[in-house]
DNA sequence: CCCCTAATGGGACTCTGGTTCCGTTAGGAT
DNA sequence: ATCCTAACGGAACCAGAGTCCCATTAGGGG
C-alpha cells in the first residue's frame, strides 16, 4: 500500500512553517499595495519574507493559490455587523463597512487582487464565493428583522437586498475614477432600502 | 532636428497592416473564450493569426494593450438604445441588454478580461472608463426624458441611475455563481427605477 | 534529552516568454 | 511602372520564472 505524499505543511503545522506561513502572507500583503496582482512574483515574495524560493513554490505554488490561501485567512476574522434596530441605519453600516474596506490601501488592493484571480483559477474563485457567502450572510439578519418588523414585504430575499447595497460600490470602483466616498455608500445603502420597500426584491415575482 | 520614430501601424495604416490588426484582434478574443485572460500569450496568438510573433510583440507589447486595443474597436459599435416612451421599459431593456452581453460567451470573456487587465495597467483603465462613459452616456436620456414627463424628482442624476441598473449584474457575475438570467436583470431595472423614484439619485442631498 | 523525519533552503538546471537583428515583402506616392 | 521605405517575419539570442536535487535545520512524540 502506496502512502499519499501528503502535502507540506500539513504534518507540523506549527512552529516554523507557522511562522513561514504568515511572513510569506504578510510579503504577500505588501507587494499587492505596491504592484498589484499583475507584479505578483513568488520569487519576489520569498525574499522579503526571508524565506527559500524553493519553500514559496512547494507551499503555494501558484500566485492564484497563495492568494485564495489568503483570502481563506481574511474570512476568518470577519467582524460581527452592528445592531442599531433600524433598517436604514443599519444599511447604511454595511455600507460605510464596504466603503471603507474597499477604500483602505492594503484591503481594497486585496480585493481587486482576489476579483482579478478568480477569474481563470477555480480554486480561488470556489474560495471567494465562500468569503461572499459568510459576509452576505453575516448581514443578512438585518434584513429579515426588519421584515418581522413590518418594514419590508415579507417574501423580501434578505441575501438580494445586502448585495444590492456592494454592488453599486465594486461597480463604481471597476468602471469610473471617482472616489469612493462617504456620500457614495451612504446613496447605495438609501437606493437599496427604497427599492426593498418597494418590493423589488420579492422572492416570487417582482 | 530628430524626428520621432512614430510608432508601427500609423503611417501606413491601411492594407497589410490593417488584416494583420484585424487577424490578431479576433485571435485574441478566440483566445480569450478558451483560456481567458490569465491564459492570454501573445507567441501564441501570433500563430493562429498566421502572423509573425515579432509583430505582435512590436505592434502591441503586452496583453493589457491589446485588450485596450480590442475594447476602444468595440467602443465604436456600441448599438443605439430602445425607445420606448416608459422609464420602466427603458431601464428593464438596457438591463436585458447588458446580461445579454455579459452571459455571451464571448462578449463575457472580453468583459471579464478587461475588467481585470484595467487593474494594474493605466492604459487599459483609462480605454475602460472611456467605454463605460460612452455606454452609460448613450442610456442616460431616458432617464432625462422621464423627469421631464414628471416621473422622477427633477435633480435626479442620470448617469447614476444608469449604473444603479448594471453594478447588481455585475457584482453577481463577479461575486457568486448563480447564472445571470433574464429575472435577475429585470429585477435590477424594477430595483433601479423604485429607488430613482424614491428620490435615492438626487443630485444635492439622498 | 534523543531521535526520526517533516520542512526548509541553496544552487544548478531547464524551459519559455520576450527582445534584437537583419533580410524580405508590399503600400502608396510620384 | 518605379522607387522609397513602412511594416512584416524568421532565427538567434537573453533573462528570468519555475523545477529538481540534496544537504541542513528544527518540530514534537517518546
Amino acid at each position: 500500500m502506496v502512502d499519499e505524499p501528503s502535502s507540506p505543511g500539513t504534518v507540523r503545522p506549527g512552529g516554523r512553517t507557522a511562522r513561514v506561513r504568515a511572513a510569506v502572507l504578510r510579503a504577500a500583503e505588501d507587494a499587492l499595495v505596491e504592484h498589484g496582482f499583475a507584479g505578483l512574483d513568488l520569487g519576489d515574495l520569498a525574499q522579503r519574507a526571508e524565506v527559500g524560493r524553493t519553500t514559496v513554490y512547494r507551499r503555494w505554488g501558484s500566485t492564484t493559490a497563495l492568494l485564495a490561501d489568503l483570502l481563506s485567512d481574511m474570512a476568518e476574522q470577519s467582524l460581527p455587523r452592528t445592531r442599531s434596530g433600524s433598517l436604514a441605519e443599519d444599511l447604511r453600516a454595511n455600507a460605510r463597512l464596504v466603503r471603507r474596506t474597499l477604500a483602505d490601501p492594503r484591503q481594497g488592493a486585496l480585493f481587486r487582487a482576489v476579483l482579478v484571480a478568480a477569474n481563470g483559477d477555480p480554486g480561488t474563485a470556489e474560495a471567494l464565493r465562500h468569503f461572499y457567502r459568510r459576509r452576505v450572510g453575516e448581514w443578512a439578519p438585518c434584513v429579515t428583522e426588519a421584515v418581522e418588523r413590518g418594514e419590508l414585504p415579507p417574501d423580501t430575499d434578505p441575501f438580494e437586498v445586502i448585495r444590492a447595497v456592494s454592488a453599486p460600490l465594486y461597480y463604481r470602483m471597476l468602471t469610473t475614477a471617482e472616489p469612493l466616498d462617504e456620500a457614495a455608500a451612504d446613496r447605495a445603502a438609501a437606493a437599496a432600502e427604497a427599492a426593498a420597500r418597494a418590493g423589488a426584491y420579492r422572492r416570487a415575482a417582482g
